[in-house]
DNA sequence: CAATAAAATGTGTTCGAACACACTTTATGA
DNA sequence: TCATAAAGTGTGTTCGAACACATTTTATTG
C-alpha cells in the first residue's frame, strides 16, 4: 500500500498540485478536463492525506472549555477533573488548549454565570455537564449562535443544538442494578430506592435509573417485589433511614441512584445493621472502602473520567483531523464488585 | 500558556535554531556559554516540541507485524483481527503500516514458521500472541537480535527481552469467576473447573485462572466447596460431561477457563439440564446467545480487540511521539451479564 | 479582432522540527 | 607566527498539505 502525496497525484494526473488541491477540497475553479484527470487518478489509488502535515499547516490554536461542577462540592466530579488534566497534557503539544470551569452543583445561578463567562471567551468548543435542563437549553442556544460547538457528558438532555453526548444509558443502568440485587436477595423481598439530592437537579438522571430499575422487576413473571422510592436531601438522610429501618422493617435491599451511596453505608455501619444489600454508583474513595468492607455489594461504574477524556478526544480529533464526532457515545456499564474493583483503578 | 518554537527559543537565548536543536537533542558541539544561555531559557519556559512537525519531518514509514492465531480455527481471535483492522485504518495516514500474520493455534510449527517469515520482513515492531512458551522465548530472542521491538498481548509470558504486555491479570480473573459463582450457588456446593484445549498450549493461561479460582474458595472461612478439575479436548468433551453429570451428580456450577464455554453450554442445552450455573470467558456470538438464554450466567470479558488495539497504539505512540511503552498494561476485568452485555457490543 | 473580463492553472511560501552542510571561531602543533 | 585541525555556530532545505498570489488560458463583448 503505497503512500501518495498531493505531488504524486499531480504528476500522475498531469496537472499541478494546486489543481489537485482544488479538486480534493472542492474549491471549484477547475476545468472539466482537469477534474476528470484528477478524479481518475484518485479513484485508482487510495489517497489518504497526511494528517500530520495538514494539521501542522493549519497551525491554529484550539481552545476548549469544560464546564462542570466543582469537585470540592461533590467528589463525584473529581475523576472528571483528572480526565481533563490527562487531556490537557496529551493535547497541549497539538496546539489544543483545554480549560476547566467550575460551578456549584446546587446553584443554578453559578451554572448560568460560568457559562456566560465561557461564552465571552468564545472558545472553539465547550464540553458541558448539563445539570440543569431549562438553563442548558438557553445556554446551548447562545453557544450555537456564537458558532461554538457544544458537547455534553454525563447527563443526556435532548436539546436541538447539540447532538454530541458521551455517557451511559441510564435506564439500562437501573435495570442492571436491579438484576444484581435480584441475584442476592430473596424472592419478593422489599426494596428501597433512595434518591439523595439537594435540589433535585439530577432528577431526570435519577428518574431514568429508577424507571429502569422498576422495569426490570415489573418484567419478572411470578414475582412481586415490594419497591418503595424515597427522595431525601443529604441532611435529612439519617432520619429518613431511621424511619425506614425501624424494628419492623423487612427491606432487604437498597438502590441508591447516585454516587452518594456511601452516605447510606455510613448509616448501616453506624447502626451495625447487616444483611441489607446495597447497590450504588461510582468509585469514590468512600464507596470503595464500603465495597471492600462488604457493606456495599455492587457499584456501577459510570467512569466519569473516561467520559470527559473521550468527549475531549472527539473534539480534538474533529478539529485536528476532521473526524466526525459521534452523536451519541454510550460507554459500557461496568459492574464492580470487591473482586474486580482493583482492575479498574 | 504560550506555545514556544525552536525559533522563539533561539531568539530568546540569542543563538541560532541549530544550536537550540543541538542542546535539546544533546548532540554536543555546543559551547558552555551557549548551552547555559539555552538552558536558562528552557528552564524559564515550558517547551513542548510540536509533535506534528516532528513526526512529519521524520517521514519514516513504520512497519508493525501482528502475529496471532487464525480466527477461522478459533473464533476467540476474531475480535483481535477487528482490533487490527481498526488500527490499520486509524494509523495509515500517519505512515504506519500494520500487517497481520496468522498461525494455527494448535500447531507449534506454524507458529515457528510464521515468525520466521516475519523476522525476514524485518519490521520495526512485532505484536505477538505468545501461545507457546518455549518457542516464544527463542523467537523473541531472534527479534531482539534484529533490533525488532516485541510487544505481547493476551498471554503473559515472562521473557527477558520483552517487557511490554497488554492483557489481564489471569489469577484475579479466576478469583472473580469464583466470586460470581459463589453468589448464585448454595454453600459448599460441588464445582467443576473445565479446561478445554487441544494440546494444552494455553495451559499456563488456564492454570493461572484455576489458581485464582481455587484461591478464592480456599480463602473462605467456614466453607468447604468441593472443586474438581477436568482437562479435556474439544472432541472428548461430551463424553466427559456425560460422566460428570450422571444421575448422582451434585455439581452445581461450572467454571470454563476459556472462550470455549459455549461448547459446555451446548451440552446442557441438548440434555435439558438446568440449574447448573456456568461462568466462562469472552463475548463470542455463541456465548452471547447462551448468556441471553440464561444457560451461561456470567461471562468475563477479556476484550481481545482492545488488547490488540491498545498494544498497537502504544507502538505507534512510541514511534511517532517518543512516548514510553508501559511495561505491563492490565485491562479491567469486565463482568458481563445478560443485562449489561449490550453496552459492551 | 482586439480588448477585457473571467476562468483555470501553476508557483511559491508557510507551518515547526530535524538535520545536512557551510561557515566562523578557537585551539594545537611545528 | 602561520598552517591546520577541531570545535562551535548559523543557514538552508526537507517533510506534505494548504492557501495566497501570479500567470496563463479561455470566454465575452464592443
Amino acid at each position: 500500500m503505497k503512500k501518495y502525496t498531493i505531488k504524486n497525484i499531480a504528476e500522475l494526473a498531469g496537472v499541478s498540485k494546486g489543481t489537485v488541491d482544488r479538486v480534493i477540497h472542492k474549491r471549484g475553479k477547475v476545468s472539466v478536463k482537469a477534474l476528470e484527470k484528477v478524479n481518475a487518478v484518485l479513484s485508482e489509488i487510495d489517497y489518504k492525506p497526511n494528517l500530520l502535515a495538514r494539521s501542522l499547516k493549519k497551525t491554529k490554536e484550539y481552545h476548549i472549555c469544560v464546564v462542570l461542577p466543582d469537585f470540592n462540592k461533590d467528589p463525584f466530579w473529581r475523576p472528571c477533573f483528572e480526565g481533563i488534566e490527562a487531556a490537557v497534557q496529551e493535547f497541549a503539544s497539538f496546539g489544543v488548549f483545554i480549560e476547566p470551569f467550575f460551578f456549584h452543583p446546587n446553584d443554578v445561578n453559578s451554572f448560568i454565570e460560568i457559562n456566560k463567562k465561557v461564552l465571552e471567551l468564545s472558545p472553539d468548543a465547550v464540553l458541558l455537564a448539563p445539570l440543569f435542563y431549562k438553563e442548558t437549553v438557553a445556554i446551548v442556544n447562545n453557544y450555537a449562535l456564537a458558532d461554538i460547538i457544544v458537547s455534553k457528558f454525563n447527563n443526556q438532555l435532548e436539546t436541538e443544538k447539540t447532538k454530541n453526548f458521551v455517557g451511559q444509558d441510564l435506564f439500562k443502568s437501573g435495570r442492571i442494578a436491579a438484576s444484581l440485587l435480584q441475584m442476592i436477595i430473596s424472592k419478593n423481598a422489599a426494596i428501597a430506592i433512595i434518591h439523595i439530592d439537594e435540589d433535585y437537579n439530577n432528577s431526570i438522571h435519577m428518574q431514568e435509573k429508577e424507571k429502569g430499575f422498576r422495569h426490570y422487576f415489573n418484567e419478572l413473571e411470578d414475582a412481586n417485589y415490594v419497591i418503595n422510592t424515597y427522595n431525601t436531601k443529604q441532611a435529612a438522610l439519617e432520619n429518613r433511614l431511621d424511619s425506614i429501618f425501624n424494628n419492623t422493617s423487612k427491606v432487604e435491599a437498597i438502590f441508591v441512584t447516585t454516587s452518594k451511596v456511601y452516605k447510606v453505608a455510613d448509616f448501616f455501619k453506624a447502626k451495625h445493621i447487616k444483611n441489607v444489600k446495597i447497590v450504588g454508583y461510582d468509585l469514590l474513595d468512600e464507596n470503595i472502602q464500603y465495597l471492600n468492607d462488604g457493606i456495599i455489594n455492587f457499584l456501577i461504574h459510570q467512569d466519569p473520567k473516561k467520559q470527559v477524556y473521550l468527549g475531549l478526544s472527539y473534539l480534538v480529533d474533529y478539529f485536528l483531523f476532521d473526524k466526525e464526532i459521534p452523536a451519541k457515545s454510550l460507554l459500557p456499564i461496568d459492574i464492580i464488585t470487591s473482586e474486580n474493583l482493583e482492575t479498574y483503578l
